[in-house]
DNA sequence: TATTGTTATACTCTATAACTATA
DNA sequence: TATAGTTATAGAGTATAACAATA
């Protein structure tokens, strides 16, 4: 194999890049074919999971990496459907604490069972799922 | 650490699929943000690079994971901007073969030059590069 | 003055369905 | 009949800018 040969630097870098956006690429796929089988976008599904407990609208923004305005419509979604609430914060009046209602923990707590289960099968983690796991431990500690 | 004593099954896969989820995120947000940078959305940068040589429509559209319908709003805009071009392909009538232009392949060579050199840094890959490199493409040949 | 959340706007991606032209 | 590509449509995400209420 070309791979053991190569000479350190670019080369190696470059095949890095392709093999981990492939990852991504799948990992995403795979998430979001489980959230649309919830009827759910992928940022819907990331705001349902961001909520184990109640946190502001600010808040959530920076969990989804888009600006503020965007939760607005993303919210109300979840609203519409009757999974979240937003509740009145007592300490600051401009805040709103997104609340999940009870159809909102069930739907969450089945769409994080099913990540969990499904992600192996997907990826073929099976592999090396230790070793993958400790080494994204590792790289999460240094991010 | 809890880590080590954790029980076989779910706890664990839980915690795989955190892990896995955030290093998806954070390198869609590196490509992001370098596609960004050269005023291109993500399928658009993604099918630059998938054109390192000449494919239909129709093949991009599965490099893209999306329907073929889509290709042609990202293929015109891309070749609004004098990137890419639309060749007859002359055994098949029906087939349109996309053509990288001079700018065009200027333009993916700096895009992928730019993804190899900032992801490192990004994902502070630096840490484990090579054990993860072993473990990707051992992921990707089961995949 | 600064911050929280909303609204208005404009652009891109997305799938579905219907269409043209080829095969 | 089936396939390659386009168009029309509608829904969702995205950022920017301007706004009201509150701090």
């Amino acid at each position: 194999m070309d791979a053991d040969r190569h000479i350190a630097g670019e080369p190696e870098t470059a095949e890095m890049v392709e093999l981990l956006l492939d990852l991504a690429d799948r990992i995403r796929a795979h998430s979001e074919s489980v959230s649309v089988g919830f009827d759910l976008s992928v940022p819907q599904a990331t705001a349902l999971l961001s909520l184990e407990r109640p946190i502001p609208m600010n808040e959530l923004a920076t969990a989804l990496r888009c600006d503020a305005s965007n939760v607005t419509g993303i919210v109300d979604r979840l609203e519409d459907r009757g999974l979240v609430e937003r509740h009145m914060d007592q300490a600051d009046r401009r805040v709103k604490q997104l609340v999940l209602t009870q159809a909102g923990r069930e739907l969450r707590s089945e769409l994080h069972q099913q990540l969990c289960s499904d992600l192996p099968t997907a990826a073929d983690l099976t592999v090396g799922l230790r070793r993958l796991g400790d080494l994204l431990r590792e790289m999460q500690a240094h991010a």
